[in-house]
DNA sequence: ACACTCATGTAAGCTGTTACATGATTAA
DNA sequence: TTAATCATGTAACAGCTTACATGAGTGT
């Protein structure tokens, strides 16, 4: 039933799982990427914060500050962090659209390596292959002598070629930095490191924590 | 109020506007590109053609035939091209999604060469400095460790800098063009000519045409 | 007889936006 | 005191998808 589209819901999880944040710091952080994602509003985004925390996918933090209004702070609890994983390693495409792929390398931090360069192989087959078929497109509309037909068809190829070539360049940079990993134990993957750094149900949640 | 988001009622008018189509016709051409403009559903395209025809901006014919189903041929009317020209020349952009700039590329079309040109200069300006954004938060970055972070800036920053590649070639190729244009009176702009071939009501609409 | 593509349509529902409302804090 | 940024929230609505329903023609 549900596809692998990424809803605000994954996104939101995703993103608190790399660090706490208010709803504001999402939507700000969600805006400097502008371009590459959406950013949802507020209208959107504090329900889907309600609704985590009634799922117990993350909890609260009510943070006053004498300088500015106070905000809450959302965690994600350690059933939030399953059910993001749950999410993230299943097939991840099936959509073929671009902006899964780029929400899906926003939340690169949360998915195992391996899962990402899986990612990254599939979409790169899925690229491949639209290329071709817009090539395909263009060769059908070469007799023609109507270039503003072909512009988007042209726009496609070459936004895809770029996108085959960068994907080739990351999964080398993966695999090259994988194999370092391998031999020196230092500098290595963030993933590996938050999954052995995690201490779940440390601190007293829900308690607000003042700093005046 | 309305924003230049390229709904699917203007994306069905100008497709209409190139070529008269079915809804089938339409989906179909729209699922080609794919990857560029996510194709919409037979759910919203329908009511949408529907819509369009009350409110008097396309007409259709019914065409039979003997190897396959009846299907409605859509044509746009005066009125409709006169209201598609008037959302394509209003400004544009306000907009800096990709999804709204591919869509306009998908009516290049439908849009007067200057109008084409100033989209194109447009969007070149919004995705440079888009680039400069990129760019800070990436150097922001440079410190920690952290390559799964980078990913998404790296991403958007590979493609923007393929798409201004891309509409800085295009808008050499179009300036080339028109230069030609001028010159030589013959092989140029589709825009200027259908403008000019257009013998509009001279056909009785709404007569079922049979081929059988 | 069955399944498949072609072709059109409707109704229910999900998802997200717009517009509004609130209030604290800072700076002009 | 007025405007602006920070911060959270709600309700109404728009837009689109899913799922369903129908039916003609084609191939097995």
């Amino acid at each position: 039933m549900s596809m692998a589209t990424v809803s605000i819901r994954q996104l939101v999880l995703g993103l608190l799982a790399q660090e706490p944040m208010s709803g504001y710091d999402i939507r700000r952080y969600l805006k400097s990427l502008n371009w590459l994602v959406g950013s949802p509003s507020f209208g959107s985004l504090y329900p889907t914060l309600r609704a985590l925390l009634q799922d117990g996918l993350v909890t609260v933090d009510i943070v006053l500050r004498s300088d500015r209004p106070a905000c809450k702070i959302y965690q994600v609890t350690q059933e939030g962090e399953r059910a993001l994983q749950e999410l993230l390693d299943k097939p991840a495409a099936a959509d073929p659209s671009l902006e899964t792929f780029v929400k899906r390398l926003v939340l690169a931090a949360n998915l195992s390596p391996s899962r990402l360069v899986a990612d990254l192989e599939e979409r790169r087959a899925q690229v491949s292959a639209y290329c071709d078929s817009l090539d395909r497109i263009a060769a059908s509309l070469d007799g023609q002598n109507e270039p503003e037909r072909r512009l988007a068809i042209d726009f496609g190829l070459a936004m895809a070629r770029a996108e085959t070539a960068w994907i080739d360049e990351a999964l080398g940079r993966l695999s090259q930095q994988t194999a370092m990993e391998s031999r020196t134990r230092s500098g290595g993957s963030a993933y590996a490191e938050r999954r052995a750094s995690r201490t779940p149900g440390d601190s007293a949640k829900n308690t607000p924590r003042r700093r005046t």
